[in-house]
DNA sequence: GTCTATAGCCAGATAGAC
DNA sequence: GTCTATCTGGCTATAGAC
């Protein structure tokens, strides 16, 4: 790893400031609402010099995107560090923490259908790449969850794999936040099991 | 029910087709991206007309929800006369409905952020009261498919229920659609099966 | 690289003739 | 009620001084 220079690290440093400022409202507003210049005005610059950083708004959540797939690669290493856990365990942690992101107003939103938006994303070979392989590193779990016997067989593990993506905006999440009556922690509980056990009775 | 004149009756047609527009619309690009000139060009009449008919974007939107919750409602009441049909079978089936409908790219989608258009939505009356009238049937249901025993216990009613209208905007159904490998129908299957027996096996 | 100021565009809504 | 033409505001992006 090359040593970088004190500008280039003050440089990072603004960065990531602006990253988490792009994260944070794109989490709470969605890409169409959130503004450039709230952006601006949040991290505490002028928007002239958020540009000299990204090329557009959509650089900037495609930057806000790689991050939340970084945080999610380090989890899924976490997770494959623990010795005794199975596939099914370290699947079910993962998605916790995907709902536990999303529910702390963390998780950017993007709309699936903003065009522009999507061709950026996938111009973007970082995010491609991890997005890939964060995809990889899940699927060979589904597929060893299914052959233990711990997850079902009736599902190609692709449904699964989406499903488990889905997680990340699940609007049940926002709903019961909003009704105000129960813990983070509860609501996370009953989303998870509501997705691995479903909602019919168990035998 | 009064009769109509004639041209109350030419007035509700061309109503009906401005709301056809704004759903499909809807469900197509989505709340944000869909722009007010498009509905007036895919309707034929010029933009000006349009709001001769709804006072403004929040409006048609508005529109398009309570259309389809009218059509829900038809599909609950459908349900209900079907005499052998146990409560959990008829919320499957009200679910097949809507997952259906949304592959079909009739199902309108509107950002949960945005909140100019959540203020008319909550202000819409019409709407307001049709979203609780589908709760409440659903909501029966749930309760009594819990105490005969086929849907889970662990879970609150209300959990059940957001994770059903949920279904509404499940991502699941277009990634899978995107991939262009399967059959609707089994999509709409898979989905129905992550949603009630979820993605651990069952004993 | 940072700022202020502004260009350029687009979309929601309206004026006013017919 | 329908149209054409226009207003108005907000947003992305950039120019140009420092």
């Amino acid at each position: 790893m090359a040593r970088l220079s004190f500008r280039e690290q003050v440089l990072r440093v603004r960065e990531d400031a602006i990253v988490s400022s792009v994260n944070r409202l794109l989490a709470e507003k969605g890409f169409d609402s959130m503004t450039v210049d709230e952006v601006a005005a949040d991290v505490g610059i002028a928007k002239a010099s958020l540009y000299k950083h990204f090329a557009s708004k959509e650089a900037l959540a495609a930057a806000a995107m790689v991050r939340v797939l970084q945080r999610a690669m380090h989890v899924i290493e976490a997770e494959a560090d623990k010795p005794d856990a199975s596939a099914s365990d370290r699947l079910r942690a993962v998605t916790r923490w995907t709902l536990q992101v999303q529910l702390a107003g963390e998780m950017p939103s993007l709309p699936s259908q903003n065009s522009t938006l999507r061709s950026a994303l996938i111009a973007d070979r970082v995010y491609i790449d991890l997005l890939m392989e964060v995809s990889e590193r899940l699927g060979q779990w589904i597929v060893q969850a299914q052959r233990d016997g711990s997850l079902t067989s009736q599902l190609p593990p692709e449904v699964i794999l989406y499903t488990l993506f889905a997680r990340a905006c699940d609007p049940v999440l926002g709903f019961l936040k909003a009704g105000g009556q129960h813990s983070d922690e509860q609501i996370v509980d009953w989303v998870l099991s509501s997705c691995f056990d479903g909602l019919a009775a168990r035998a």
